[in-house]
DNA sequence: AGAAATGTTCGGCA
DNA sequence: GTGCCGAACATTTC
C-alpha cells in the first residue's frame, strides 16, 4: 500500500519524531527485513549517529546520518513507522532508540519492506534503477519516457524505472481522475490528453499527501471524490454510481469506472 | 479452506 | 531491446 503520498507522510513523520536526535540503539527483531545484510553492520553504522536530514525518492525513504551515510527504508506492502513508550507494536522488525524521546519502530507485517544503510544516496537510487520521482519529473520527460513507446497506460504509470512512486492504487486513482481507461495504449494519447494526465497526476499525489495518506486520518476520511476508498467488491463509482469494474493483469487488480473511463476503441 | 491483497525481482515468452 | 505475464517472497483477512 505505501506509495509516494504515504511515504512522503512517513518522511514528515520521521522529521517530526527523529530528526536531530542521536540513535543510542538499533535492535533488529527479524533479520529478514535486512535482505541479507547483517544486523551488526547496521548497528555499527547507525549507533551513536545523529539523524540530520531526510529524503524521499519514489517509494524509498532515506535518512542522512552525521557520518555521511544514509539509512534506507522501503515499506513494501504493509510497512510503516510508529513511536511507542513501553512495548514495541506487533510486527516491529527494527527498533531505534534515541538519546531523548520515544523509540521508533519500523513495523512491517508482511516483511516485503526493507531497512538498510548506504554510503551514497545517489548511487542507491541508481542501483534500484529508479526513474525521476513522480513529483519531480517534468511534463516533457513524462511525455517522452513514461508515455514513449506503445504500452498499457496503467503499466506505464507504475514503471518505477521511468517514473518513481506510483503503484497499483494511485495509478487507478490518477486514471480515474483523468477519465482514462487503464488499458489505453500510451501512444494513443494526444498532446492535450498528455498535458491533462500530467497535471492530474500531480494534483492527485499532492491532494493525497495533504489529506494524510498513510495515516489513520486518511483511512477514516479520504477525499470524497477519490476512487481509492471504493476499491472493493460491490462498490460503485463515486462520481456516477455505475458499478466499478476490475481487470486483472500481471497479478495486479485495476479498478475503474466503465462509464467515466470508456474502453479504448 | 483457500484465495486475495500489496511491491519488487526475476525468468520466460513473443 | 520492448512489452507482457506469472511466480516467488510473507502474512493476515475474508
Amino acid at each position: 500500500m505505501p506509495e509516494l503520498p504515504d511515504v512522503e507522510n512517513f518522511r514528515r513523520f520521521l522529521e517530526r519524531t527523529a530528526l536531530r536526535r542521536t540513535v543510542t540503539g538499533v535492535s533488529v527483531c527479524d533479520d529478514r527485513i535486512l535482505h541479507g545484510d547483517s544486523p551488526a553492520a547496521l548497528r555499527k553504522a547507525v549507533e551513536g549517529r545523529r539523524l540530520e536530514r531526510t529524503r524521499r525518492h519514489g517509494k524509498h525513504l532515506l535518512a542522512g546520518l552525521d557520518n555521511g551515510r544514509w539509512l534506507t527504508f522501503h515499506f513494501g506492502m504493509t510497512g510503516r513507522f510508529e513511536t511507542f513508550r513501553d512495548e514495541p507494536p506487533r510486527s516491529t522488525r527494527v527498533r531505534f532508540d534515541f538519546r531523548e524521546g520515544d523509540p521508533l519502530a519500523f513495523v512491517d507485517q508482511r516483511l516485503f519492506g526493507g531497512v538498510g544503510v548506504t554510503e551514497n544516496a545517489r548511487a542507491f537510487v541508481e542501483a534500484h534503477e529508479l526513474g525521476p520521482d513522480a513529483l519531480e519529473i517534468s511534463e516533457d520527460e513524462f511525455s517522452r519516457t513514461v508515455l514513449g513507446g506503445s504500452r498499457n497506460l496503467k503499466a506505464a504509470l507504475m514503471d518505477q524505472a521511468k517514473i518513481a512512486g506510483i503503484g497499483n492504487e494511485y495509478s487507478d486513482e490518477i486514471l480515474f481522475q483523468a477519465r482514462l481507461h487503464p488499458e489505453m495504449r500510451t501512444n494513443a494519447l494526444d498532446r492535450e490528453q498528455i498535458s491533462r494526465l500530467y497535471r492530474i497526476m500531480r494534483e492527485v499525489l499532492e491532494k493525497a499527501i495533504e489529506a494524510g495518506a498513510g495515516t489513520r486520518e486518511f483511512d477514516e476520511n479520504p477525499p470524497a471524490d477519490f476512487l481509492i476508498a471504493h476499491r472493493r467488491k460491490g462498490a460503485s463509482c463515486p462520481r456516477c454510481g455505475t458499478p466499478l469494474q476490475t481487470k486483472k493483469s500481471a497479478g495486479r487488480t485495476a479498478w475503474f469506472c466503465p462509464r467515466c473511463q470508456p474502453a479504448p476503441a
